[in-house]
DNA sequence: ACCTGAACACCGTTCAAGT
DNA sequence: ACCTGAACACCGTTCAAGT
């Protein structure tokens, strides 16, 4: 009946330096991956990375730290893996820039719950990379005649969109219950319009077909807009 | 030096019958316009409401539940405020019904952030509601000659966009630290057209100006697309 | 039937104490 | 210098016990 005093089992003390911040980002972002960010939390990570539940402070101030490194990696991730965009016209660049944008973010789950969650905290790093990538596509849109007003209000306005469309998956997603769905397609009876539609799981926008059919037509905006433009600029200089 | 062993305030118990979920729900809210939808937690608003910590659990089984009824107000709220769209022609009743939807949206913090944060968790009620108010901008699209599943998917398009725009407020706000902003305004330098934008603070599209510049263009992209499907519809006539 | 505090299993974080 | 557990102030939630 004697039992020993001591627990039964206590984690050996890591030897100093055993821990690297490499090591903690790593398995921090495998708990993303593999689970949630939601999932991730420090008593979690430490046990997973075999460490003291407190010792990541040492290398992390805070778990909004943790996050904000994360964060970091996954705009390098994304970046990184954007394609290039040279000898496109201005309309094809922003159709495949955005195309390639979702798709990435989709295919990266740590890395789209973090850029919706925290999609302003930008490191300085994180910035000059956005800014950057930003500005070639802005380049082919000035040289076919918009302002770089308008250019980089049209670049946002299809940026906006594209983020609303991956926050209404990741809710979708998240919860599992669809908001409105076929399992509410029930509702639509009696309405006009809402019940001749043939596909109502696609009332969320969450489809390919649903992203291009906004992305398609922003962009035949966007065309008005440039012939808008030119034809101002063409009146200013007869005017002139 | 003696002292009542008792703590030194102890609140009274309140007879059974005197919270209703009503006062409940008004506690959540006046919490969440004052402060914050994260800072709604049970034992704060039972400190509000006076009552005893897990008081609440009477009358919802959750905080969860207490969200949902809370959403499901929201909703309502926001619905009987939309103005009414006959007699405008299919565009400007898109207009105004989303640039009535934002502004409702910003006016009402607590609407807001719950809209945002659990856009997909409706009740059946709010379900009802949802979908016989779309359905009245639908037909007037249908109506217009747009097919309904033209006119949905460009309903969402609109409602995408506007909610990924507010998503990108409530973020700027809540931090503080404003991810592409005045201070970070440096970081285009030497970039050849982030360089030459007179004013980076909108580089969010949260601006009236930003929101209204792609709404309109969407829209446009909108009346291309229904001059398309007009000139196809006249095609399969003649040729049928 | 309704209201309550004690108690539980979590969280992020601090800190004194080990090595 | 680095790693650690105890401890603290929170959270949502359960439950037996009051009235």
């Amino acid at each position: 009946m004697a039992r020993p005093a001591q627990p039964v089992q206590t984690r050996k003390r890591r030897a100093r330096g055993s821990i690297t911040p490499e090591e903690v980002l790593r398995g921090a972002l495998e708990i993303c991956a593999a689970e949630s960010v939601e999932a991730l939390t420090m008593p979690h990570l430490a046990q997973y990375l075999d460490v003291g539940a407190t010792s990541i402070y040492w290398y992390f101030r805070s778990k909004d730290d943790l996050l904000d490194a994360l964060t970091t990696e996954a705009f390098k991730r994304l970046y990184a893996q954007m394609p290039p965009l040279e000898g496109k016209t201005w309309d094809d660049a922003l159709r495949a820039y955005f195309l390639a944008f979702r798709s990435i973010m989709r295919a990266d789950r740590p890395m789209r719950d973090l850029a919706i969650m925290r999609g302003d905290r930008y490191s300085d790093e994180t910035t000059k990379l956005i800014f950057t990538t930003i500005d070639n596509v802005l380049q082919l849109m000035v040289n076919a005649g918009f302002s770089p007003d308008s250019a980089t209000r049209a670049y946002f306005t299809l940026s906006v969109y594209t983020r609303g469309v991956l926050l209404v998956e990741t809710q979708l997603k998240s919860t599992g219950s669809l908001g409105i769905s076929p399992s509410r397609a029930g509702f639509a009876e009696g309405l006009p319009v809402l019940s001749q539609r043939a596909e109502p799981e696609s009332w969320s926008m969450v489809s390919d077909d649903d992203y291009e059919f906004g992305l398609t037509n922003i962009i035949q905006g966007f065309r008005d807009l440039l012939a808008t433009e030119l034809r101002s600029a063409a009146g200013t200089r007869r005017a002139g």
